[in-house]
RNA sequence: GGCAGGUUGCCCGAGUGGCCAAAGGGAGCAGACUGUAAAUCUGCCGGCUUCGCCUACGUUGGUUCGAACCCAACACCUGCCA
């Protein structure tokens, strides 16, 4: 690639917020340089967010620079503050649980071969032991609460209260980027632009140790095209982990995206290049209907997430269960295939089948049965692609396509499979 | 430690004794239109064995025929004072 990384990242808008871009492209173009992004472990996985620092770190790696991975697993028992409110602390055990699953998903993204191999670090290695009285000493006095006081997340937390310990926060992970300096010759760290103030904290704690000036980038949050966050709401999270939301749900968030979003979901998550992503945004304006962008954008970020054999099968349950074809048209390996990919249940045979309403609840296709009612009265609830217009109506053996499945749907797009017997 | 204010459904936020499952907004869901898109319009939006019942307005207890609303204690948050 003769193009330099750094404009590349401009160029899918991934670059927020920098320190001095012209030094950092100089000392780029001059040969590797060692990079780092930090991930906590605040949750049992990564989730979309996260993916995007993993995937700009794998950017630099394939330019050529060297990316360590950290897992937080001293931070992530302290919690980053966040703008609204306290967090609970997590048991050590549970962060220690998490800090390992986080370790293998940043390990999946990243290359482990080469001259420019990633290296993953746990901050724990050198937060664990240090003595207070070090820690304060060697970090702490190069801190001024005066200047922490006017960060954004503590000035809007001093209204509703922020602990020591949270304050604290930014001396942690900017003594990382210090360590990383010291034992790896690091000296960039990309993150998010919420991370922004604990980023330039390390860079700072390295000017005034070393009198070194290393660099900074982050990317934006990554937003809609109307402006709202990506899962908002509680539930809405983009997990990585499979058990947290299944590859066939993962598949389906980004193959739903919306015309406004793709495109810049193209530049952020995958690896195609300037002119496929043309090609791809002029489809979406010609043939909008293809959905080309979303399937490759799906496609893509899938395999990399899951795996291509994973990605197979997702796309294949798609494809059978939202084609145009006739579901009496599929076979009941295809069928059963397919309804496997997606939420389903399994009932016993013999005997009356639960009502649709109580099978859409059991689906978890819709909260409860009371909102099972409401979908049906609706008119928003359907049986192997035949709207459901009785309140009580129950299938019966007749009902169920090859293999015993009966598919159920909810609206345009949420399906669940019921296989009997 | 003292004083004052606060704690309402997923979120914000009204409500200050019965007309309250609780205004309004946001988020979310469905229908129509479509392309598993967006916008728009319409409807829905605590649970259940749904003309009724249950749970819910920080927690516990009390007053009352009746409490989200009154009282007491407690917990947590905020401010001011020490």
């Amino acid at each position: 690639m003769n193009q330099h990384v750094l404009d590349d990242l401009e160029w899918r808008g991934l670059i927020a917020l920098s320190t001095d871009l012209d030094a950092l492209r100089a000392e780029m173009a001059a040969g590797p340089v060692t990079v780092y992004c930090g991930f906590d472990p605040t949750a049992p996985s990564l989730h979309m967010g996260n993916l995007l620092q993993l995937v700009t770190i794998r950017r630099l790696q394939d330019a050529g620079h060297r990316p360590i991975g950290l897992v937080g697993g001293a931070t992530g028992m302290i919690g980053d503050p966040k703008q609204k409110e306290e967090r609970r602390l997590n048991p050590a055990d549970t962060v220690a649980e998490w800090t390992e699953r986080v370790r293998r998903q940043v390990a999946r993204i990243l290359s482990f071969d080469g001259d420019n191999a990633a290296t993953i670090v746990n901050n724990y290695d050198w937060t664990a032991d240090l003595s207070t009285l070090d820690f304060l000493r060697d970090i702490g006095k190069h801190f001024g609460v005066n200047k922490m006081l006017a960060r954004d997340v503590v000035r809007s937390r001093l209204e509703a209260g922020i602990s020591y310990t949270e304050f604290s926060y930014v001396l942690l992970q900017s003594m990382d980027y210090l360590r990383l300096f010291e034992r790896y010759g690091c000296r960039l760290q990309t993150g998010g632009s919420d991370q922004w103030g604990n980023i330039t904290g390390g860079v700072d704690l390295i000017r005034r140790v070393t009198t070194e000036h290393v660099h900074a980038l982050a990317t934006p949050l990554i937003t809609k095209a109307d402006g709202s966050k990506y899962g908002k709401t509680e539930g809405d999270t983009v997990w990585l982990d499979p058990e947290l939301m299944s590859p066939y749900a993962f598949y389906q968030f980004w193959l739903n995206a919306s015309d406004a979003d793709v495109v810049a979901l193209l530049k952020y998550f995958t690896f195609r290049s300037s002119d496929e992503i043309e090609q791809l945004q002029q489809l979406v304006v010609e043939k909008p209907q293809t959905r080309a962008a979303q399937r490759t954008l799906a496609d893509d970020v899938t395999t990399m997430t899951h795996g291509a054999a994973e990605t197979e099968r997702v796309r294949a349950a798609a494809a059978a269960l939202f084609g145009r074809g006739k579901l009496t048209d599929l076979d009941a390996a295809t069928l059963g295939a397919a309804l496997r990919e997606a939420p389903h249940v399994e009932l016993p045979a013999g005997g009356e089948l639960p009502s649709y309403v109580e099978l859409l609840a059991d689906t978890a296709l819709v909260a409860s049965r009371g909102a099972g009612r409401r979908a049906v009265a609706e008119g928003g609830a359907y049986a192997n692609n035949v709207r459901i217009d009785d309140i009580d109506a129950r299938p019966t053996s007749e009902d169920l396509l090859p293999g015993g499945w009966l598919l159920l749907r909810r609206g345009k797009r949420h399906l669940a499979g019921v296989k009997v017997g």
